[in-house]
DNA sequence: ATTGATTTGTTACGCTGTGTATCGAAGACC
DNA sequence: GGTCTTCGATACACAGCGTAACAAATCAAT
């Protein structure tokens, strides 16, 4: 996927605008509607990968559009942005197929870290089409997020569990950030460390066993007090592994 | 994170301080800037995890220095405080990169709240910047923020312990000012020193050892009851070392 | 469900990094 | 030189981390 189409559907102009303004900047290509016409058209003439949905439109409640949509196309993915904080509104959501949700007020950032969070589950989900899949390579290994398949500088195959692949691909998407468990538990398993949790710490070292990152130069750097920190460079492809 | 570092800049000097009390009595840390010198003061000379700041200052707009804040450092959290509740300048200032925002009036306990959850989610939301890796170089030695590496004049790589990077970091940004214990103890760790720490003291020798720091002309100098100060000259580099 | 295989979390123990204590060396001031 | 202070370096203690071994959970396929 080289820019995740995204379409956002608000009925204010000015937050639809900015909103645009910033997922442009984010590496993504957004389109705007205001209402469930312009959303209905632009879903049957654009390709669109995700769908940021304000549930409170003037005609008709957004949550009608999120119901077409998942009925329609199921791996469609659909964020909703909810004013109503409330958790069964979050439920209802849920219930309707969409794939994540967002309390307004929002922050930007969130939304970002988002899409792309449901954006990489849902290319495992459903493989998109003939679309080419973008690949990491870093010190001549190469991670494909689409079949979660990883192989060495030889080109043979290494095996990762989810996890360890989870793990790494937050890394990947982060080189040279020290991260602290903190944020890889939040990241890995949404849910939060009590203090002697070393689960993280484990599935690291079994990640780096498989990566024989054992050397002098490591791959992943400890940063004690700190987290860990992906050393190496990456270079994200269009690759074009494609039968 | 022992106790996070927070920076409040607001003008009304008994905002400020009851913020700041308030804030101490949290478990957070904090400093207090009145404008923008100040407050590029403690961001220069002290570590700071998170910026609280008002957007109405007498000098200049706290706009600008929030998008100077982000334009430098990226990861550095800021939660907004803005006096108009209005959706558009909550965007705008979003848009700006701030983390969060709050309306004033506000609550200290939603900022406490607020500052807390910014803090958990850490810089994770943040966009991953597209920028070079920068580089410093000094007497053949090269130093790589993001690997967190070290090599020196013949090439090969230097271990360095993460509070040896850490140290050396804060010089590298800092050439030719010398630099008092209380300081780095701030930038290195985040709190005040006791009269007979030595912790300071015991890394610089070990950071020295490192370096081969032991001839006549020192790399670090000491300055009796001052500090220390590090005496080469210092580049700054955009490098792009392709492995 | 039951079984067996695989993945993931937990516990335990050894290793490493960092702060503290201590002692000797180097200045500073008389 | 004598004395006091400050700094450098070594020694040690302890907390953070790596990982092996085990236990629990999950999954696949009957």
């Amino acid at each position: 996927m080289t820019q995740p189409n995204i379409l956002v559907v608000d009925d204010d102009p000015e937050i639809c605008r900015l909103l645009g303004k910033y997922l442009d900047g984010q590496g993504f290509r957004c389109q705007l509607a205001a209402n469930k016409r312009q959303c209905q058209q632009r879903l049957a003439d654009s390709r669109v990968d995700l769908v940021v949905l304000d549930v409170m439109l003037p005609d008709g409640s957004g949550l009608d559009i999120c119901r077409e949509i998942k009925d329609e196309r199921p791996d469609l993915a659909v964020i909703l942005l909810t004013a109503l904080k409330e958790d069964v509104d979050r439920i209802i959501g849920l219930e309707l197929g969409a794939d994540d949700y967002l309390g307004k007020p929002f922050n930007p950032r969130e939304l970002a870290a988002r899409i792309r969070a449901v954006l990489r589950r849902g290319s495992s989900a459903a493989p998109k089409e003939e679309r080419t899949a973008p690949a990491y390579r870093f010190e001549g290994f190469t991670a494909i997020p689409e079949r979660r398949s990883l192989s060495d500088p030889d080109g043979t195959d290494v095996p990762l569990t989810g996890a360890e692949f989870d793990l790494l691909m937050i890394f990947l998407d982060r080189p040279g950030r020290v991260l602290s468990r903190e944020i890889l538990m939040d990241l890995l398993h949404g849910r939060s460390v009590d203090p002697f949790d070393r689960s993280i710490d484990v599935t690291m070292s079994r990640l780096r066993r498989k990566l024989n990152d054992n050397g002098v130069f490591r791959l992943f750097k400890t940063v004690r007090n700190g987290g860990y920190q992906f050393a190496a460079r990456v270079e994200r492809e269009e690759d074009e592994t494609q039968p």
